[in-house]
DNA sequence: CGGTCCGTCTTGTCCGGACAATGTGACCTC
DNA sequence: GAGGTCACATTGTCCGGACAAGACGGACCG
């Protein structure tokens, strides 16, 4: 009975089926938004393909409209879909790579397929100066939690990284920093990371860097300052990083909420 | 009647005032969530204080708890507020640095008051090689775009940049180009940028481009290479730009999204 | 005094419906 | 044939209600 025909999201045989669990306590909107997100994955919805409306996907799914809008609207929200008025909703062009987590050295390394390794150079509590008092958003001369950390992959160092964290969030073990990332301790710990704001700069390096990262004296290093927020909008931790250039790059998306 | 004392969000007379025009073709839970953006921009909402619970908030201005809770969800999406189940809904502790717009540039040179001018070096059309025509998802020899400039501020170059952009997209007169960003020329052709991903690295200056950035060579040189999607995924710019690292260094912000 | 249970508060999920706004395509008119 | 007009399809916004889940405080009991 359609007036129109329109490019509709089916595979080889017919329309793809989802289908929902009434009696499992994940949340139906979840259910589905992740049935649609393994589909696009999966390329079983075509890039540019319509969804089909709302009202008859909610029908045959026996779901009310607005918990199909809020599968939908997940997905939207991380780029998979595009909603238009009159039109439909439709599955993006590209291959979308996802967000990107915030970025840890040690899970990059180890995606890599790189073997981290980690010396700890330092372990201890100081007070806070000026610079990192401010990004803490504490009180200059606080005690604050100061680790510093050789990493390496392949028996080669790639950075020297310093942290430093308000006093008692975390009790930093040093035998766990060898073997982890500083951010799977803290999560493991109950803190739930959120944010992260990010300086990315580059200059000569010093002698003592130099000696430090296996550099000659005016290599370009990379260096970056990060103070990361967990979800309440606390400072957790301010780290000042430098990494070498031959060996490491930053890599990571951006997305723009007009 | 209330059994339980809470930190309400007060002002010094009384709780904040919100209202809704009705009459406006303004989305109602657009117009309350700019208002909660404002105060707590204001510091009329404390960081921490409680929002009051949505059932008497959408009572308190004539509307559906559905239309409130969609205004604060956009607030909590953008990290200014916190939910929690059994609490109620404060204020994140920290002042949140808007989430960043897709740096540009002459946007942020501008921003920081360095009137930024250009020089476009090139601006003509070519064939995408294998690395151009796969960060852009076209086929390699196909047409493309080709604009290279530099960057000054005060009149001293900052960054070399190139850029690849599809065949047809948009028409790039170099008049418009040394006036402007490129990314406000797509903007205003209609493009709806959406997300981008990007590398950063260093490395060393060539001669060539210590003459054309007016550094000595082996000066570290901050590097850059971006791809930009519009909100239909489709790849719309390649630019692949090389800064002085003595002048210019990358701020940006992560949100991870569990 | 301490631990457990329970009640209450708040957000989380879900439903069914209604009307508005917008883009598309077909139809009609000139 | 060209242009404008109109109906239709689809998402956008909004409402009112219902029950569940989690968190906290206090009362109760050992």
């Amino acid at each position: 009975m359609g007036k129109r025909d329109t490019e509709q999201a089916l595979g080889a045989d017919g329309p793809v089926q989802f289908s929902v669990d009434r009696s499992s306590p994940v949340p139906l909107y979840f259910q589905l938004s992740q049935q649609l997100e393994a589909a696009i994955e999966h390329g079983k919805l075509a890039p540019g393909s319509l969804l089909g409306n709302e009202i008859e996907l909610a029908g045959r799914l026996g779901l009310s409209r607005p918990t199909v809008r809020q599968a939908i609207q997940s997905l939207v929200d991380k780029g998979l879909l595009v909603r238009r008025r009159g039109i439909g909703t439709q599955v993006v062009h590209s291959q979308v790579k996802r967000p990107l987590e915030l970025s840890s050295l040690y899970d990059d390394l180890e995606a890599a397929g790189q073997k981290p390794a980690t010396r700890v150079l330092l372990n201890t509590t100081t007070e806070a100066d000026a610079e990192v008092a401010a990004a803490l958003g504490i009180a200059e001369g606080a005690e604050v939690a100061l680790v510093e950390r050789l990493r390496l992959a392949h028996g080669e160092p790639v950075a020297h990284l310093r942290n430093h964290l308000p006093a008692g969030l975390i009790e930093l073990k040093t035998a766990e920093l060898e073997e982890t990332g500083l951010y799977r301790l803290m999560r493991s710990a109950g803190i739930t990371l959120h944010s992260a704001r990010q300086a990315v700069g580059a200059r000569a390096a010093t002698v003592e860097e130099g000696e430090r990262l296996d550099e000659p004296e005016g290599a370009p290093l990379l260096t970056m300052q990060r103070t990361t927020f967990d979800d309440t909008g606390r400072a957790v931790e301010f780290g000042s990083h430098v990494y070498r250039a031959s060996r490491y790059a930053f890599e990571f998306q951006l997305l723009v909420r007009p």
